[in-house]
Formats: structure tokens, sequence, C-alpha cells
DNA sequence: TTCGTTACGGTACGATCGTATCCATAAGAT
DNA sequence: ATCTTATGGATACGATCGTACCGTAACGAA
């Protein structure tokens, strides 16, 4: 066993310039060359650590995933205990919105790539199978702290449900709305906790 | 004045090669070349009525704000005396989502180049001074009819405009969950329903 | 030290891109 | 009938792309 080299850590780094690039200047700038440029190394371990540029895009795809849930749970986890059901909804929520530069990365990458998957049918199925969060277990946890915490006593069967796929739908299009500048974090997160509101006391 | 052409009708031709493109196999395979093959004319063509690629993407879109107008305009004026509040407002609701071919692919358009607008400062210019109809007037639009509607009451000041942005942000986001086969329509539309049903009665 | 595998720098190839340019032609104006 | 100009076919250029390949430096095992 020769040389022995952090492949994990490696990828984590050019994955790295992936997100920056594609942030920045989209996805279609993100070249095999661009990348190694942006992390400081050579093309040639662009290739060797990740073979395609498929294979770039998506493996980049999977450790932002990764880093994105392993953060929310650093931030949510810790005071998780000491939250009431509206707070803790909430703070599910914000984890998907552009407010600092992690977050606002995070989410300008994850639209890029749910827009290449509706043109892109292998990137499609990876993004229907997770490495994070699934969808459909953040909408069943929301919905458990709509009935939880609900505001004018118990909800029709369904309704959490629906409320749920409603802040998440709405959470999504108001930070993307945000991150093309069509309104201002504080009208994004007003409108959010106008629903907040509306739901829990 | 020799050989007179329809300008018009010429880009609007190669704008639907354009935006056919774009929905099937998203902007970036949108090249000159690809366009002309798919227009069924020169690349020449493509330069000498549109100029640069940037101007064909750029005026493609403007072409298609358009007609999108257009066809909502069609599919709800003839109607709108005999609807009601709720009934107006879920018509042009409906007008963003993909419940035909058409509407189908606008929406992939529009999210195409919403998408690039976030890197692209040009076309974010160009998306925040639209042709057609603004997303402010629609929102005013909205909000009136929820205010007019209004299942329980009156509603609080500026509550129904909130109401207006939350309805306006779901469909966008569910309308582009169907697209990348994370719902089907049938849900979406429940989803949206529900909120109707709630704000009106 | 010797050897074999891993890691990686350097480079080249073919394809495709946007754009510019040269030139032909068709048709209204004179 | 001819001139003028809008229209557009054909092609070429330089840049950039993904990918493949050659060679070698680094380093653990023997």
């Amino acid at each position: 066993m020769p040389r022995v080299v952090d492949h994990q850590q490696r990828r984590r780094e050019i994955a790295a310039a992936v997100w920056k690039l594609a942030a920045s200047k989209g996805l279609e700038s993100v070249t095999m060359r661009q990348v190694a440029a942006t992390a400081g190394v050579s093309l040639r371990q662009v290739q060797y650590y990740f073979g395609n540029r498929d294979q770039l895009l998506l493996q980049s795809l999977r450790l932002l995933n990764e880093r994105s849930t392993e953060s929310a749970r650093a931030r949510i986890e810790p005071a998780a205990d000491s939250m009431g059901p509206k707070e803790l909804a909430r703070a599910i929520l914000l984890e998907s919105m552009p407010l600092d530069a992690q977050r606002r990365e995070q989410l300008l990458v994850h639209i890029a790539y749910f827009v290449r998957a509706l043109s892109d049918d292998a990137l499609a199925a990876a993004l229907r199978t997770p490495d994070g969060v699934d969808a459909g277990e953040l909408e069943l946890l929301l919905a458990g702290l709509i009935d939880e915490g609900a505001a004018s006593g118990p909800l029709p069967a369904g309704a959490a449900l629906k409320e749920a796929e409603m802040l998440l739908a709405l959470a999504f299009s108001i930070g993307a709305d945000t991150l093309a500048g069509l309104r201002t974090i504080e009208q994004a997160l007003a409108t959010l906790d106008h629903q907040l509101d509306r739901l829990f006391g």
C-alpha cells in the first residue's frame, strides 16, 4: 500500500470548488478545468478523484447534501428540547432559506441542480433518492408539529400534511425569489411568519 | 426596398425552437446551431435575426412572456364575468401550473431562465422588468380578490397581500415539483385548493 | 534497498461552441 | 432593364470543452 491520501478529504475540497462555481456562475460553468483551477489542483486530479464530469456533478451534490443536513442538525438539535412546536417548525424551515453565506450557497446550488434534473433523468433519479433528509420525512415531521401546536383546535384529518407541504413549498419559493433579488429577506421572513402565526398561536 | 420578410414571424418561429430545446434539454443546449437545426433554418439566419446568443436568449424570453400573457388572457377573460372571486383567483393561479403541453413548456423554460438569472445580472434585470404581467400586479390582483371573497370575515390589514404572495409562491413551487416528478398534478392541485378553500368559502 | 502500487503532472485529440466574413441571390425601386 | 439592398448560404477561426494517455514521483511492503 503506497502513497496514501485521504480521498474523502480531497473530494470534499474539490466538491467545494464545484459549489462555489455553481453558486456564482451557474452549473454550466462547472467545467473540469474551472473546478481544478478553483480548487487549486490539476485537471488530472479532478479526473482522478471523480472520473467523469457527470460523476463530478453527481457526487458533489451528494457531498453538499451531506454537509447541509450536518450543519442543520448542528444548529437545531442542541436547542431542540427547549423549543415549542412553532419554534422548531420555524427553525426547520429557516434551514432552507438564504440567511447566511453557507445557506445561500446551498440554496443556489440546490436550485441549479433541481433545474438540471428537469431535463436530466439520471440527476432526477438521484434527487428522488436523497442522501440526507428526505423531503417526505420533512413533511411528516412538520405535519406532526402542526397537529401538536395547532392554534385553533385540532385540524381535520390530512389538513396538517397539506399545510406542511405549503410551508415547505413556500420557503423554497420565497427563498429563491430572495436569491433573485425579487424580495428582501425581511419580506420573505414576514411572509413565512404570517403562515406560522396562523397555524400556531 | 427588396425582398421583404415578416421579421416578427421569423423571430417567433426561431424563438419557438429555443423554447422547445430549453424545455427538453435545458438552456445550455440552446446553441446557435441547435436552434437553427430545430427551427429548420440556417445558422446564418439565427445570427441574422438575433445577432448574439445572449440576444437570442433574451428576446426568446420576451416572446415567450408575450405568448403566455396572451393565452392566459384568452383563457380567462371570456369567462371572467361569470366567475366569483374564488374561481377567478384559481384560474389565475392555474395559468402558471403545468396543466397542458404549452403551460408545461412555459413553466420549464421560465424556470430555466430564472435559474440562469441567479448568476446573470443582465438576465436578472430583464426579469425584473417583464414584458407581460408583472408579478407585483398579480399579487395585488389576488389580494383584492381575497379581500373581496374572504371566507371568515374581513382580514387584518396587509394579510390579504401576504396570503396572495403565499398563493403565487405555492403555485410556482408545486408546479416545479410536478415537473420534476416529485408530485403528481393531482396532489399539487389538492394542495393549492386546500389553501383556496381556506381563504375563500 | 528493491519493488510494486498509488497518485498525479503534462499534454494531446477530436468535437463543438460563438462569431465573423465572404459571397450569392432575389426583388422592390428607379 | 438595372441598380440597390435585404436576405441568407457556406465556411473559417480561435477558444474551450471532455476525455484519454504517457510518464514519473512518492511511498509502503518485502
